[in-house]
DNA sequence: CAACCGTGGAA
DNA sequence: TTTCCAAGGTT
C-alpha cells in the first residue's frame, strides 16, 4: 500500500478552512465547546453561536457561574439542546474537579457528562496535542472507500475499523493530531457523503473504492430518522416558546404551540425531566 | 444495542 | 416536495 499520509497532510495544509477552534491561540475550553456544538451540528451553523459563547463565558468557570438555563437559550437552534446542558455540567465539573482547567487526559474527558469516545479523543488531540484515534464520521467514510473500497461505513464502529484507524496513525503526538484533522477535513470537503469530488482528493489514485468503480452502498439500510410529528419535534416546539420567551410561561402558551394534549403532555413532562424545562409554578413553566 | 434526542440547508 | 444528513452521546 501507498503511503496516504504525505498527500493527506499535505492537502490540509493547503486547504483546510480557518475555523476559530482551529487557530493557534484557542484555547482547549473553545475547542471544546466546538466539538460539543459540532456534534451532529454543520459548521456553518456552529460559527456564530460558537462566537458568542466563547465572549460571553471564555473559560469554563464563567459558564459553570450561570445557570444551565442561560446555556440552554444560548444554545438557540442548533438542535439537540440536551448538549448544552451536558456541556454546563461539564463547565461544572472542569470546575470543581480540574481546577477550572480543561483535562488532557482521554480518560478524564471522557467521564465529563456529554463527552463520548469521539469528542474525548478529539479534544485530547485538538486542544492538547496527544495521540489518540479520533474516529468520527468523516474519518470513518474516507478510511471505508480508500481503505475498504465501500461507500459508507458499517452503522456502528467496527474493532476492524479501530484498528484500520490505529494502524494509520502517526507515531509522533504532534503529527498524529494534524493527522485526525487532516482526513476530518478531507472527509468534509472532498470525499463527501453524497456527491464526493474524488477529481479533488489528494489520493484519489490509491483509492480503492474508486479503483473499484465507485460501487454503491451494499449494506444494512442507513436509519433516517422521521420526524414530521414526533416527539423530538413537539419537544424542539415547546422549548422554542420558552426560549423565546424572556420570563416564565403561562401553560396556555405552551398548549398553543402543540395540539395533540396527550404527546404535549408527555414531551412538556419529558423537557421537565431532561432538566431542561424548570416548571416554576402551578401553570407557569421557564428555563432552568 | 437499537432507539431516541433538534434543526435547517442542500439535492 | 421529500429525502438525506451534519465533528455523537446516552439509555
Amino acid at each position: 500500500m501507498s503511503d496516504l499520509h504525505e498527500p493527506i497532510l499535505r492537502w490540509y495544509d493547503e486547504h483546510a478552512r480557518d475555523l476559530p477552534w482551529r487557530r493557534p491561540d484557542a484555547s482547549a475550553w473553545s475547542v471544546m465547546v466546538s466539538e460539543f456544538m459540532l456534534q451532529q451540528t454543520p459548521v456553518a451553523r456552529v460559527l456564530p453561536v460558537h462566537e458568542q459563547w466563547l465572549e460571553r463565558w471564555p473559560t469554563p468557570a464563567a459558564l459553570a457561574a450561570e445557570s444551565s438555563g442561560e446555556a440552554v437559550r444560548a444554545w438557540g437552534r442548533l438542535g439537540y439542546p440536551r448538549r448544552a446542558l451536558r456541556l454546563h455540567a461539564a463547565a461544572t465539573a472542569i470546575v470543581e474537579e480540574h481546577g477550572g482547567q480543561v483535562p488532557a487526559s482521554y480518560d478524564d474527558l471522557l467521564a465529563l457528562p456529554g463527552v463520548g469516545d469521539y469528542t474525548a479523543a478529539a479534544i485530547a488531540s485538538f486542544a492538547h496535542g496527544r495521540r489518540h484515534v479520533v474516529l468520527d464520521t468523516n474519518v470513518r467514510r474516507v478510511f471505508a472507500r480508500a481503505i475498504a473500497g465501500v461507500e459508507f461505513p458499517a452503522p456502528s464502529v467496527t474493532k476492524a475499523e479501530r484498528e484500520v484507524a490505529r494502524g494509520l496513525l502517526p507515531e509522533d503526538e504532534a503529527t498524529a493530531a494534524t493527522w485526525s484533522v487532516a482526513v476530518m477535513e478531507l472527509g468534509a470537503l472532498v470525499c463527501t457523503a453524497a456527491g464526493p469530488r474524488c477529481d479533488a482528493c489528494p489520493i484519489a489514485d490509491q483509492c480503492a473504492w474508486r479503483a473499484a468503480g465507485r460501487p454503491a452502498y451494499d449494506g444494512p439500510p442507513r436509519k433516517v430518522q422521521a420526524w414530521a410529528g414526533t416527539d423530538r419535534q413537539c419537544r424542539g416546539r415547546l422549548l422554542g416558546v420558552l426560549r423565546d420567551s424572556d420570563g416564565p410561561v403561562h401553560r396556555s402558551r405552551l398548549d398553543a404551540a402543540w395540539s395533540d394534549e396527550a404527546q404535549r403532555v408527555r414531551c412538556l413532562a419529558s423537557l421537565v425531566d431532561d432538566g431542561l424545562v424548570a416548571r416554576v409554578g402551578p401553570e407557569t413553566y421557564a428555563l432552568p
